[in-house]
DNA sequence: TAATACGTTCAGAAAGGATTGAAATATGAT
DNA sequence: ATCATATTTCAATCCTTTCTGAACGTATTA
């Protein structure tokens, strides 16, 4: 059985998945590995969240590709595992930057486009606007970055990334 | 006519609306009006932007609640005219931060709940990943505020926020 | 007063996402 | 190879959100 916390906080993990962007059973899933001392199948994860099976392997498959979870093996068990990616921070993060590529990105280029080929009046309140909408965005990728730290991406975001292009 | 880049430009705000958690139609109105120079009326929005005039109202409503956009008067015309939140900084943030008290907040509850109440072991890996996951989220509770710069809730800010509880 | 213009509301339609469950596939043990 | 078990896939279904359009309310003008 579960705590009273454990359930208000894969619940929580759930709701505020959207913020994410990763729907209600994928965080719910996430939470519920988080949560948990020892690796954990696909069958403990249908059976305590109440989702079938079928949800929960894609689930799992498509949190492995975010890179949150990882799948491990015991010896002498032909099940599969998961656990929870262990450096917390990195891990809010990797969604947090595939996101951020996928649609801060395009809308900050689409707005430098704007300004230079939309022939805006220079002196209009829409340039000006747009102009300081641009400076936002550029702020707001710097802290960004600022708040990545030095990391680097790696091939493997890369990979990730490209993964997840429409 | 729409140049090529406006209209860029307002479908791309609208993909990245969900960043913002608002829908397509909305941010694809709120672009449009940013894009005005001159105050924008209903009619001319659902016409230009191919939506009915009932959506177009009520998502102009909700921009309004948001704070991103304004109604304004024309004298000598009794249609309502809406105008773009000047301050571009200001107004991006204004739903992050709404976002942010109504999403977040509670999730960094329910983990401050959970490392309390739930009687994990202070030594077990568990343990460690909550206490890690209550640090980051402090991290980033710490780097919104700083982002916000030393701005505080305003009253209206204060009423926003209650206009927008379940 | 009637006629017109403008705005809002809301029930139902349409679209989009999430979930299930059964069939197909894969893996490992004997 | 066969059996038993684990996992994945995907068409059908369910559920939620979004959108439309007709009906209504209100204000303005004649």
């Amino acid at each position: 059985m579960m705590s009273e916390e454990h359930s208000l906080f894969i619940e929580t993990w759930g709701s505020m998945g959207v913020l994410w962007g990763i729907n209600r059973s994928m965080a719910r899933i996430h939470a519920f590995i988080m949560l948990n001392e020892k690796p954990v199948d696909l069958e403990t994860v249908a059976g305590e969240l109440d989702i079938s099976r079928g949800n929960a392997s894609m689930s799992l498959k498509e949190l492995r590709n975010w890179g949150v979870i990882h799948r491990v093996h015991i010896s002498g068990d032909r099940r599969d595992f998961y656990v929870a990616e262990p450096d917390t921070w990195r891990m809010l993060f990797k969604i947090a930057i595939v996101r951020k590529e996928r649609e801060f990105n395009p809308a900050m280029q689409a707005l430098r486009d704007l300004l230079a080929n939309a022939g805006l009046e220079k002196g209009s309140g829409v340039y000006t606007r747009m102009n300081d909408l641009e400076k936002s965005f550029s702020k707001f990728d710097r802290i960004m970055k600022k708040a990545l730290g030095n990391e680097r991406k790696s091939r493997m975001m890369l990979d990730l990334l490209n993964g997840f292009r429409d």
